[in-house]
DNA sequence: TTGAAAGCGCTAACAT
DNA sequence: ATGTTAGCGCTTTCAA
C-alpha cells in the first residue's frame, strides 16, 4: 500500500515541466504571476504526473492545520448531529476539514481532547459542551487556540458564544401551557451538565412562583445518571406517574426527554394530550413525527452550527466582526402534545 | 491570537534541557534509552517551557497523518450516528483523528471529498456510502489510500467490507409476519441509493414469489426523491393507504422510513398494529420508544463501526488478518408493531 | 516573470 | 547514551 513508494512531489512537477520549483508553487497559490507559456507547462506536468499538492507539507510551512475541532458530547443526540451539519457545511465551503470529538459525557476524555488542540491538530475549535474538568477552559485559554462556544454561554471575554435564549423558550412552553388553562405543570430534565440546562430549570422555576401556579417536588425531576436521553425521559415519565397527584401538563428539558416520557405516559395508559399534555424542546425532526406530534421549543441547531464556524473563520482571518454573545430568540411550535385543561 | 508569536519548539526543550535536539526526540518516541538524569532535565524543560510536540511537522516526517476519514451520507440519520460513534471510538483509542465527510446525498460534495484523500489529509478511510458518482470509485483506488467499507458491499478484493446479511434480515422480518398469520404485505423504501437497499428490497420481492404471497403495485412503493427518511415513510405511509385494497402488514426499508409510516398510519386513524403491522430495519434507538415500539431487524452499528476501523487499523499496521467480506447475521427484535392477523 | 535557497518542527540514520 | 545532520514537501523571501 503505497509505503515507501515514491510520491510525486513538486519538486517532481517542476523537474518535468522544466521550470524552478518555486514558479510550481506560485502558479498553484497565485503568489506571483506566471507567463502562460509556464503555465502550461507545469500544467500538462501535473496531469502528466497525477500530482496532488501534500496538505501536511503545506500546513508545516504556513504553520496552520487546515482542521476545525468540533467538541460534543453525543452525536448520536440529533441536536449535535444537526449542530454538526452545520458546521461541516460551513467549514467544507471554507476548506477546512473537521475532526469529530465526542466524549459520550465521559470526562476522561475530554483530556484526550486538550491534547488534539495543545498539539496543533486543529486550527480552532467549536465546543458544544461545557467541559466537566473545569480545569479544561483554562487549558484551552493557554493553548491560544481559538474557540467558539455554541449553546454554551460565555466563560471569558474572547470566546464568541451563540446560544439560544433559553429562558425565554421555556417562558413561551409556560405561557402557553398556561393560556390553555394549565396550572398543574411539571418539569422533566437530564442532568444538568450545561448551563443551558440549568437556566431552563431555572426560568421554570421562575415562572411558577411568579404566577403562583402550584409546585410540588414530585413534579420537578431531574436525572443524575449520563443515560441516553430518551430513557432518562421514559424513567421519569413513569416516575412522574407515581405522584399521588398528576400534574395536568409537563415541559421537558428537551425533545428526546419528552420523546421518553411521552413513551412512558402513553405505555401506562395516560392519554397524550387528553389527559397530559407535554412540551419539549429543541425542536428536532422527529418531533413533529411521533404520534401525537409534539409541541415544543425550536432552537435553529444547524444555523448555531453555522453561525460558530462563521465566527470562528473570521477570528482566524484576523476579523472579529461579531459580538460576545449572540442569543438568538426561540420559537414555539404547535402542534398536537397539548390540549386545553379538561 | 498566538500568530506571529514564536512557538516552543524541540529545539528550545534541548537548549532549555542542554541536551541535544534528537535526544529529547529519542526520549519523547522512546526510539533510544535515555538516561534517567537526562530524562529528569528533559521533563523539567518541557513543563518549565510548556512545551507540546508539533503534530504537523511530526506527520510530515513519518509521511502519515493521523487522521481517519469517515464518509457518510447523513450524520443526522442515527444509524450513522451510532456507526460513527463506533469509529471515532477506536480510532481515538489507538490515537487517531476522525475526519467528519457528510455528503447530504448530493454528489458533487463527493469530489471534495476525494481530494481530502488524493491530498493525503488522512491516512485511511471508512466509506459508509455507495458513491453516486462511480468513477470515483476508481480515484479511491489509484489514491492508494487504505479504505474499509461499511454497510457496502465489496467493490473490489482489497477493500474488506463489513455488511449485515440484509437478505436475511428481511427474510426474518417477512417469516415472522407470515407466522403472525399474514399475507398481505407492502413494503416501503428509501431510495436505492446504496446496494444494501436493493438487496433488501430484492429478498422482500423474491421471498414473497417464493411463498406465494398476493402482491400488488401499490404496496410496493419506493421514493425517488432524497428527502429526509421519516419524511420519506410518512409520504409513502400516506400513499399506501390510497391502494383499493390494503395490506395487512409492511416492512420498511429503515427504522426511520417505518417511524414515518407509523405517524402516517395512526394520525389517518389506522391503528399500529390492531389494523396495520409494521416491522423495520436498524433498531436504531428510538424503535423502543415509539408508541407502538417498533418491531425491527437489528443491526448491530456501532459494532460495524468498530470493526471496520479494526480493520483498516490493521491494514495500516500491515496485518491483514481480516476477511474480505464479514456477513453479520441480523437480529429480529421482537416489539409490539405486530400482530396476529385478526 | 523566474529561480535559488532558507527554513517550518520534527524523525531517524549515522557517528561518537 | 548522546550528538550531528540530512531531509520530509512545501512556502516565501530575495535576487536575478
Amino acid at each position: 500500500m503505497s509505503r515507501g513508494v515514491h510520491r510525486i512531489t513538486m519538486r517532481d512537477v517542476a523537474k518535468e515541466a522544466g521550470v524552478a520549483l518555486s514558479t510550481v508553487s506560485h502558479f498553484l497559490n497565485g503568489t506571483a504571476p506566471v507567463s502562460p507559456k509556464t503555465q502550461q507547462k507545469i500544467i500538462a506536468a501535473i496531469e502528466r504526473l497525477h500530482y496532488r499538492p501534500d496538505f501536511t507539507a503545506r500546513n508545516l510551512k504556513r504553520r496552520r492545520t487546515n482542521a476545525l475541532g468540533l467538541f460534543v458530547p453525543d452525536i448520536t443526540n440529533p441536536f449535535y448531529a444537526e449542530l454538526a451539519r452545520g458546521v461541516t457545511d460551513v467549514a467544507r465551503e471554507s476548506g477546512y476539514s473537521v475532526i469529530l470529538y465526542a466524549t459520550s459525557y465521559e470526562s476522561e476524555l475530554e483530556e484526550d481532547f486538550m491534547e488534539l488542540v495543545e498539539q496543533h491538530q486543529v486550527d480552532g475549535i467549536v465546543v458544544s459542551y461545557s467541559f466537566l474538568n473545569e480545569g479544561l477552559w483554562r487549558r484551552l485559554e493557554e493553548s491560544g487556540i481559538p474557540a467558539v462556544l455554541v449553546d454554551v454561554y460565555p466563560v471569558n471575554d474572547k470566546w464568541p458564544s451563540v446560544v439560544v435564549d433559553n429562558e425565554r423558550g421555556i417562558e413561551k412552553a409556560l405561557s402557553y401551557l398556561v393560556s390553555l388553562g394549565h396550572t398543574d405543570i411539571g418539569y422533566l430534565s437530564e442532568p444538568l451538565y450545561v448551563l443551558s440546562l440549568v437556566k431552563r430549570q431555572q426560568a421554570f422555576l421562575r415562572f411558577v412562583r411568579r404566577k403562583g401556579l402550584p409546585l410540588r417536588d414530585e413534579w420537578v425531576l431531574v436525572e443524575k445518571a449520563q443515560k441516553n436521553r430518551v430513557e432518562i425521559g421514559f424513567t421519569l415519565g413513569r416516575r412522574l406517574l407515581e405522584a399521588p397527584r398528576l400534574p395536568t401538563a409537563v415541559v421537558a428539558s428537551s425533545d428526546l426527554v419528552a420523546l421518553g416520557a411521552l413513551k412512558a405516559f402513553l405505555s401506562e395508559g395516560v392519554r397524550v394530550p387528553e389527559d397530559m399534555s407535554i412540551v419539549g424542546f429543541d425542536d428536532v425532526l422527529l418531533a413533529s413525527y411521533v404520534h401525537p406530534s409534539l409541541t415544543t421549543v425550536r432552537q435553529p441547531k444547524y444555523e448555531m452550527g453555522r453561525t460558530g464556524v462563521e465566527y470562528l473563520l473570521q477570528f482566524l482571518q484576523g476579523r472579529k466582526e461579531y459580538p460576545l454573545l449572540t442569543l438568538i430568540e426561540p420559537i414555539l411550535v404547535v402542534r398536537d402534545s397539548c390540549r386545553e385543561r379538561g
